[in-house]
DNA sequence: CCGTTCATGTAATCTGTTACATGATTTA
DNA sequence: TAAATCATGTAACAGATTACATGAACGG
């Protein structure tokens, strides 16, 4: 599962499950996303299956914090997945439904309104994903190259999630044009209509 | 919900859970799928809430089937859910959180093998979309200017689904000549260690 | 007669969301 | 002292997958 394997890989140098959900807000966003309640049983499970350990560390500052870390185990049951082929999930996305059920409606000033909104949420996504490309540069000036390797891939996931947000944009604005087309086209059809009388 | 609703806009005409799972298997694997495990208790559920109804067809091969059409209230629904504003769920790509991961390895020829096997699945689901493509052009030789508000909002989805197959395939381009890049260059600094001996 | 397609369902399980409960520490 | 942030959890529910059960009709 693919949650399981992202909490493993990232427990690498030892985390806790609040700084986990933090990571997904910050930088993981366009990858994945998971609540607490669904992070820290998972956790545990991931412990009792041995593929993690975890150590109370006293809190800074809060309450005491449970740090979990990979094992040997959790070590070689990443690299299996990761080594395995890629995991293309089926496609799920409620917009095209509700796009695709926009022409039940026959209605194409509403499919207007549609794509304003739908372009206004992939923008901020978009916007989302460029704040972090920009704090990652001001931290390392070499990027994109950045040296790292888990940087770089990083970085290398990073541009899927632009590709997407700027695919779904350009989708957007042709698919607005051309059902401005077809508006336009049917008032003129009215108009003719109206003088023929 | 976008299963129920999406099982709300394909029963307009009446259909029967088994042609729906035909549905997303022959054309709307873009944006939804479902398992006839879910299909059947989720259509019974829309009935017993009165937005769909249903009648025992005599089946022309088989057994009986059930044939499901909307009723006034679901139409309501329905209009209800297209005319709020566009769902965009979270991101959750498996694949994405084992490029990421693959920085942990520190092993670019696996993340070579890795660009390899997403780009050979992306290129099968793009060619999917192309027959799909090919398939309504026959049908319309106006295609994709088709004339019904149904079928043109169909293309638009699919519009969508051939974007985001395509933006992914330039990533993998992109990103596989990045990752040889960097092969390359390990190798040569290597080998200029080799000859400093 | 055997495999495929048509056709409908149930049960168990897994994955994910929402709402709730609790309490310490820090900052304004 | 009130709000925000740090920190960990539980419970109920909703959504989705996998495995199983059943049976008719059709083509070879």
């Amino acid at each position: 599962m693919s949650l399981n394997h992202l909490l493993l890989g990232v427990t690498r140098d030892g985390v806790t499950g609040y700084e986990i959900k933090r990571a997904f807000e910050e930088g993981l966003r366009h990858m994945w996303n998971a609540e607490l309640s669904q992070i820290y049983p998972a956790l545990e499970r991931l412990e009792e299956r041995g593929l993690l350990t975890s150590a109370k560390a006293p809190g800074e500052r809060g309450s005491a914090r449970r740090v979990y870390k990979l094992s040997p185990q959790g070590q070689a049951e990443l690299e299996l997945w990761l080594c395995a082929d890629p995991v293309l999930h089926d496609e799920r996305h409620p917009f095209l439904v509700q796009l695709a059920l926009l022409g039940g409606l026959n209605d194409y000033r509403q499919t207007l309104k549609y794509f304003s909104g739908l372009e206004a949420l992939l923008r901020s996504r978009l916007q989302a994903m460029e704040f972090l490309e920009e704090k990652w540069r001001r931290h390392d000036p070499s990027y994109p190259e950045v040296g790292g390797a888990a940087e770089f891939h990083m970085q290398l996931t990073l541009e899927f999630g632009l590709a997407s947000a700027r695919a779904g944009l350009e989708c957007c604005r042709k698919g607005r044009r051309r059902v401005e087309m077809r508006l336009k086209a049917a008032e003129g059809t009215r108009e003719s209509h109206e003088q023929e009388r």
